[in-house]
DNA sequence: GCGTGGCCTG
DNA sequence: CAGGCCACGC
């Protein structure tokens, strides 16, 4: 029964996160000292900026003798910088020190760019622009609004909400759905033919520079990119952090957008004939190119997007990154998502890039180190784009012992909603931030299927266990008002089908025609004890306790007496019952204590 | 106000 | 199994 140990390196690492700074746990894309930049840095106006401002750091470290001296048009870089943000970044923008600020400034301010990397950096930076300023989907707006009619019924709260929200859309969004059907495939297809254009010359730009700058190091110097591909715009962001159940808005969103998106997008192309066959990235990554290839197998949203850490980094500027993008970051969306994929991976490499988010976060398990297990021969710049596995990190793969072979999963299940623990007042003020913290934080400490499993055994011993009865039992868990209510809520659950189950068995006992209660027992061999066992002992790997069995008649009897005697009438009959039930809890046997039962 | 349990829902 | 909601006791 040995499952797995516990994760007592992960947990203390995750206390690391939010407290403490470890950096000799920390690998070298987490050291503040490498690419140490604030989170808002990221953003829209000079996605190109950080991109090529890493680029350029990686090669300098592999060759300081791969400059160019020529000169040309950067005095015009900080000028498109400022002019061209959008507004809804401009709150980041202006706190951050991207745009032109960085286009000179390498990240150890000793090396400063070469006006001719400063120019071109500046015209792609422009491209970029372009991009972002393609006009909003009205997909989202419609998808939103249909999300929130359909439950805003009931609440006047969420009437307000919704009031609110829409007061918010822009207007040419409402226009928009007014356009037939043949507007919206000119429409469509002239976004694409602009999309495809850009995005060709972005990667010629991108190649330009790479070809000239280090043509021999052209493939090995590849950007490692992370991408996400959601359709979420940023005008929920603020709904969202406010949201008292983030986790589910957050899924659902993704899902019904990428949905909707992809399939209008196929519907109306493969009428339209138009050739969706993906432009030649410039990532050479297998899974990033079959990823846009095949935008019709992500039916989900991503919520994490992996990539998988390297065997031979060049150097230290190649560092190896998992990580979860929150899905709400998008700074600016498409109208049609699955034909702009490039586009919006690129976006997504070039805002976020490879080593963003992390710069405050010093707390990634060690499993994340290249020279974990599951990083062994991978190839270099290898993207993966997982789709959201399950929706819960409860799924039953139990968590791999040891370390190095923490799952993605595990990874990228975000649960903890942001309110929860003591990372509220931080997602306050960050939010990019903090829902990174939260995914993570809730990833190291969270609750494993083998929790779970654990629960459920001890259910045989104890249906109404205490919090300081959890505590004990689960001494590997790190214990917040999050895990202690979710540990509860587990135990809920379990009573909760636990008494369906007597409820089931005590009325069909009476359809049955029994009718003297003391001919009802259960054992082992009894149905009832079946589909019990079967719920909380599923491996039937556990010896359950005859005292459950008596547990368990005494409670079949409780119902079948109050239902025979017609007390079901009363909306509260099942009080009583439970009263009785929760005097009946025995004491968890000590093995349980050690945090590696099972 | 907070913790907890139950009910309902997805 | 989790989230929302409500009720109850402290």
């Amino acid at each position: 029964m040995n499952l797995s140990l516990p994760d007592q390196n992960m947990h203390n690492s995750s206390e690391g996160c939010i407290e403490d700074d470890k950096p000799d746990v920390m690998l070298p894309c987490f050291r503040r000292n490498m690419y140490d930049e604030p989170l808002a840095s990221y953003s829209n106006g000079s996605i190109i900026s950080q991109l090529l401002r890493k680029t350029i750091h990686s090669k300098r470290a592999l060759d300081e003798n791969h400059f160019y001296l020529s000169s040309s048009t950067a005095a015009d870089s900080g000028q498109e910088d400022q002019s061209s943000v959008s507004s809804k970044d401009s709150t980041v923008e202006a706190a951050s020190p991207s745009g032109h600020i960085s286009a000179g400034t390498s990240p150890d301010g000793e090396h400063p760019m070469t006006d001719h990397l400063q120019a071109k950096r500046a015209r792609v930076e422009n491209i970029i622009r372009v991009m972002a300023g393609s006009p909003n989907g009205k997909q989202h707006g419609d998808s939103e609004r249909s999300d929130t009619e359909a439950r805003d019924t009931r609440e006047a709260r969420e009437a307000y909400r919704e009031n609110k929200r829409k007061q918010r859309l822009p207007q040419h969004q409402e226009h928009s759905s007014c356009s037939t059907k043949d507007e919206e495939c000119h429409k469509l297809k002239e976004q694409l033919h602009s999309m495809q254009r850009l995005l060709r010359q972005l990667q010629e730009k991108f190649l330009q520079v790479y070809n000239q700058d280090d043509p021999e190091h052209n493939d090995r110097d590849e950007t490692e990119i992370a991408v996400e591909h959601d359709t979420l715009a940023e005008s929920t962001e603020s709904r969202y952090i406010k949201s008292q159940n983030l986790q589910e808005t957050l899924k659902q969103e993704l899902s019904r957008a990428v949905n909707e998106c992809v399939d209008r997008v196929f519907k109306k192309v493969s009428s339209t004939g138009l050739d969706l066959s993906p432009q030649p990235c410039m990532c050479s990554s297998p899974d990033m190119q079959m990823s846009a290839q095949s935008p019709q197998d992500q039916t989900e949203a991503l919520s994490l997007v992996v990539r998988k850490p390297t065997v031979t980094p060049l150097s230290s500027v190649t560092p190896t990154v998992k990580r979860p993008y929150p899905v709400h970051q998008t700074p600016f969306q498409f109208n049609y998502s699955t034909p702009l994929h490039d586009s919006q991976i690129l976006e997504h490499l070039l805002k976020y890039g490879p080593h963003s988010n992390f710069g405050g976060l010093p707390c990634m398990p060690p499993s994340m180190d290249r020279t974990s297990p599951d990083s062994v021969d991978l190839p270099w710049d290898t993207i993966t784009m997982r789709s959201k596995v399950t929706s819960s990190h409860l799924s039953h793969h139990p968590r791999p012992s040891t370390l190095g072979a923490v799952t993605v999963d595990n990874l990228c299940l975000p649960h903890v909603k942001i309110e929860c623990g003591d990372l509220q007042s931080m997602a306050e003020r960050n939010p990019y931030m903090s829902l990174n913290i939260s995914f993570h934080i809730n990833d190291i400490e969270g609750l494993t299927p083998s929790h779970l499993k654990k629960a459920k055994l001890m259910f045989f011993y104890t249906r109404y266990p205490s919090s300081n009865v959890l505590k004990t039992f689960f001494p590997d868990v790190k214990f917040n008002r999050c895990i202690t209510s979710q540990l509860i809520k587990w135990f809920s659950n379990f009573r909760e089908f636990y008494y369906i189950q007597m409820e089931k068995f005590a009325r069909q006992a009476i359809v049955d025609g029994i009718s003297e209660v003391k001919d009802i027992t259960v054992s082992r061999d009894s149905e009832l004890f079946r589909a019990l066992n079967m719920h909380y002992n599923k491996a039937n790997d556990f010896h359950v306790p005859d005292r459950f069995l008596e547990v368990a008649e005494i409670t079949l009897h409780e119902f079948y007496n109050a239902i025979s005697s017609a007390k079901d009438s009363d909306p509260s009959w099942k009080k009583a019952i439970y009263k009785v039930i929760c005097k009946l809890d025995s004491d968890v046997p000590e093995e349980f204590k050690t945090s590696s039962y099972l």
